[in-house]
DNA sequence: GCGATAATCGGAAACGTTTGCAATCACCCT
DNA sequence: AGGGTGATTGCAAACGTTTCCGATTATCGC
């Protein structure tokens, strides 16, 4: 059907080692019949088939990405950085939406290495069972973890920093004057290190106070619950940090809903700056996630593990993160 | 360094031929050996190479898409769609972020038929040159097309209806009782469609009205920037229906900064139904358009191109839309 | 001018499958 | 009993590359 190597061989009268040669740039092979090479692959629109190029060298020049959700726009994000710098490398990203469904990401890795991808990237193995981890090392495909700063593991991570962004934002909420802070977050992952950092940041102050922190679901409905909640229980509060942006449009909505003008009667900080973050009424105040970095460096790592002369240990990134001032915060007033 | 099926022949006393005809469950392989090939098989924890097969089958299992960007919700709505459809199917599907840049677009499709991919979901090739679009169909590849409508090309397509969409809007304008609306919308794409059946239903209507169209940027500025010129030069409209929901979010920002209310001075209607609609204030009462449907029905279109025995005949889909009331929207104050 | 060395190239194996074809064998029917 | 038929299996080619190895030729220093 399509033209191949052997085709360009006979065309151009030479074997089709030194075809490969030529059109590989390799060494050892004549200036002039490189030329001539060339030039009769391109008459001929000559193009490699890569699935018989990866059969031989036993890379296929894809990587594979596999998340809970792509409709949740931080993957989205990450992946458009993770696929950006993968293009530039001349290499695909393959999509998996693994619902964090044990089973659905064990089939998901095995059929990428079915089909030799040169490296994974990751999110939540932490619903995998310990002897599940183990059977992904054992794969001997690359994997590169992310929104995971455990070292505890055998792999490679990719993180931003949630400690430094929950400090920032409880530091930026009591340099504004509040006194009264609550912080609305989940249960898992990423959230507890936020959580962690609110707190400490809350009794590392001069004159220390006490976080109130109230877990639900880490959603938009979530939010709006635990504000509901959170009214209820302490109406003091002039100030609400949310785990993420999601939670912080439901706060937001919550507060709406009992009358509660924002931010002249209670400010509100999210963290990951989504897209709609802008958008929502008023436009909110949150931690900056660099989300395509965190794709691209995830990348880049693996990468790295393919490419020949590079060391291959393991890497763990943790990326910055800063505050965006938007609407949604002000001084309590007194 | 991985067990193949020469491996699995010697273990079990049989031809590799054998082994992959009881593995791939074909006719002619006596009961007694295909119980024991798979039993060695499994365990040898024998997984077959799926690029070696790909180079004797000439299929990859493999689907692309290719969107501008993913960020873009409408994009990770239909991707989850078609994902989805894939792991069903046993396919991966690769991600592609072309900007609707034609040269990367070009140079993504190029790269995957050297990769085998077995289809490709494409949206936008309006961008490309009549030429461009010509060497896509000679590549051989099956190519679906998303968001577009116009069967004058060789390939299948995959959209939804948005002359009834903008219909259905119109209708629940004019229903509602208002006399004077306005559409804000886009240049490009579906968005004419939309255009098209907003003043059509207008001039359908009982007691037909002059329709007011305004042309910008097809995102949240564009929206916010047409409703200021708007609320300039026609004071007197008591709904604006815009092409998309973010346009949509735009509108009702301009709206709340002159000082209107949502919807009692001013009704508004998007069209997507985008995730962050039901988040933003007011909920905004928009035109439902089934993203992960249309992923779905790509994806099907293409793996039927791949089965052996069905038709293998272009094939237009156009699929449902419809309203979604939320608070956006209500009678005009007489 | 000659041996050594380097540059250039061809031959062929290898990668791990699938699949067309031939061979074997048992079995059945007349 | 014998030929035909169908089921089962092995053999080997094929898919399109890369790459090791050896052969040939050119170059160079002396």
């Amino acid at each position: 059907m399509s033209v191949t190597i052997k085709d360009v061989a006979r065309e151009s009268g030479v074997n089709v080692s030194t075809v490969s040669r030529a059109l590989n740039g390799e060494y050892g092979v004549h200036k002039g019949t490189r030329e001539h090479v060339v030039a009769v692959a391109a008459r001929l629109h000559y193009r490699p088939n890569r699935v018989a190029r990866g059969l031989v060298t036993g890379r296929s020049h894809t990587l594979a990405l596999v998340v809970s959700d792509i409709r949740n726009s931080f993957f989205s994000e990450v992946a458009r950085g993770a696929e950006d710098a993968a293009y530039l490398a001349g290499y695909d990203l393959i999509l998996c939406n693994s619902d964090l469904d044990p089973e659905k990401q064990m089939r998901y890795v095995q059929s990428l290495v079915d089909k030799r991808v040169d490296g994974i990237l990751m999110n939540a193995v932490a619903s995998l069972s310990r002897a599940e981890q183990q059977q992904l090392t054992a794969l001997g495909v690359p994997i590169v973890l992310l929104n995971q700063t455990a070292p505890r593991t055998a792999f490679s991570t990719v993180c931003a920093d949630n400690l430094a962004g929950a400090t920032l934002a409880a530091k930026y909420l009591l340099r504004l004057g509040h006194r009264h802070i609550a912080h609305v977050t989940g249960r898992h992952g990423n959230l507890t290190a936020r959580a962690r950092g609110f707190v400490r940041a809350l009794s590392a102050a001069p004159n220390p106070i006490g976080p109130i922190v109230l877990h639900g679901n880490h959603n938009f409905q979530g939010g709006a619950e635990l504000t509901a909640q959170l009214l209820a229980e302490h109406p003091e509060v002039t100030a609400i940090f949310a785990a993420n942006d999601m939670m912080a449009f439901g706060v937001i909505r919550a507060l709406m809903d009992a009358g509660r003008r924002i931010p002249e009667d209670v400010s509100v900080i999210g963290f990951d700056n989504t897209e709609i973050s802008s958008i929502v009424h008023p436009p909110l105040t949150t931690i900056h996630q660099p989300k395509a970095e965190l794709g691209q460096a995830a990348v880049e790592i693996l990468l790295r593990l393919n490419s020949r002369n590079e060391p291959k240990d393991l890497e763990h990134r943790l990326l910055d993160v800063h505050l965006v001032e938007r609407q949604s915060c002000m001084e309590p007033i007194a």
